[in-house]
DNA sequence: CGACGTTTGTGAACTCGTGCACGAGTGGCG
DNA sequence: CGCCACTCGTGCACGAGTTCACAAACGTCG
């Protein structure tokens, strides 16, 4: 019950952040204590599924009262592997690469990004954004001094699958993929992918389907 | 077997794209036909699923051979609506919102640009890479006239329900959530959500199980 | 033209996650 | 001090999606 043994459901672990969310909009308002009901109306869930994932954190709530703000949000901090920031380097310094070394969601949220790297000389020794351009042979060596753990692969598609090589050489176990291809990794590295343009196909799937004309 | 009333499951639909993307490379390579086992590489999952997902399009593989590239991409394409282009609006002109712009990877793939829409009277009359920036109360004028079925939001979180109402309003019912919190829309409205942040927390989580020494 | 190797399409078993329903605590109130 | 309203935690049934296994269909070759 209150520590180790039982796995957290992949599906709960991505809905973990929603909570931890809107747990600092909670805290923002000074609400003390919320039930699951109210958690899940603010995570766009329903309440048996937040008890039952916050269940697998252990039985921070009280019945009757609810889970107290700050005590589940610090909870869920800590099992989040939050407490502390994650410095991330971003591969990859074209126009996505940019964008994303400029987006302060990251910063704000734990994940300084550290350093670009990119393979092209050209564009290493200078800034952008506020963030050292470096080249990507020098990625073991940064990914040692800064402490880094996290990747963000911002490069072509051709590209991508040498880098995720460099990655694993560098011992870099946790990858968040935007270039548009499949990569394989070593067994024990964590891999998310985000495809833009792929999220629009789907919605073009439906919409197609909703409105058969077409437009 | 051609039109049926098959409903095709969510992860179905959200693997399709990434099957179309494989068979566009082969495409290229020249390559006639393909076996479903091949087809699984490519796309990084396995040769039962990609049976069984095709088999939902209808019975296009030939036994003992495979399926026609070119033929099985047509269908697909057509299954998925891109037969056509699909013109977007990316609503909030920020950072993320100018990043969106300038990445090629959406029109590349069928969902040109057509506008940006901001709250900011500032940001109205301009260009931003080529893209017009209107205000968005022309919102609902500019879908009309330009056929814009699907929209972006890129705005900080406390704007983003007033925007998915704003578009809600103006007829618009796929929708492409970056901003970091939920939404609701209608009945009948397509949402799908990107955030950023919320990947790397998820990684987080496993990384920090890994080496609970955090660093 | 029939046997054989190949590959699809799909029923069926299985796994994983969801939602319901309800027992078990908790605090408040008379 | 006992009852009551409230809310959590969880066993259980259900459903969606995945994987297995195999028959059916196809091309080839002797």
């Amino acid at each position: 019950m209150s520590d180790r043994s039982r796995r957290i459901p992949e599906a709960t672990v991505a809905r973990l952040p929603v909570y931890l969310r809107s747990l600092a909009e909670l805290l923002e308002d000074k609400t003390a204590t919320v039930s699951s009901e109210r958690l899940a109306e603010m995570a766009g869930v329903n309440a048996a599924k937040v008890r039952k994932d916050l269940s697998y954190l252990g039985s921070y709530g009280t019945r009757g009262v609810g889970y107290d703000v700050e005590y589940l949000a610090f909870q869920m901090s800590r099992e989040l592997g939050l407490t502390h920031d994650w410095p991330v380097v971003i591969v990859g310094a074209g126009n996505l690469g940019q964008a994303l070394a400029n987006y302060g969601g990251f910063r704000d949220r734990g994940f300084p990004v550290a350093a670009l790297v990119d393979a092209s000389r050209e564009k290493v020794g200078g800034e952008i954004h506020g963030v050292p351009v470096h080249h990507i042979d020098d990625l073991p060596r940064l990914a040692a001094e800064l402490g880094i753990a996290i990747a963000v692969i911002a490069t072509p598609a051709s590209a991508a699958q040498a880098v995720a090589d460099v990655l694993a050489e560098a011992g870099i176990r946790s990858i968040l993929n935007f270039a548009p291809t499949v990569i394989s990794v070593p067994e024990g590295t964590s891999l998310r992918k985000v495809d833009l343009a792929l999220e629009l196909q789907i919605l073009s799937f439906y919409q197609a389907h909703r409105d058969p004309s077409g437009a």
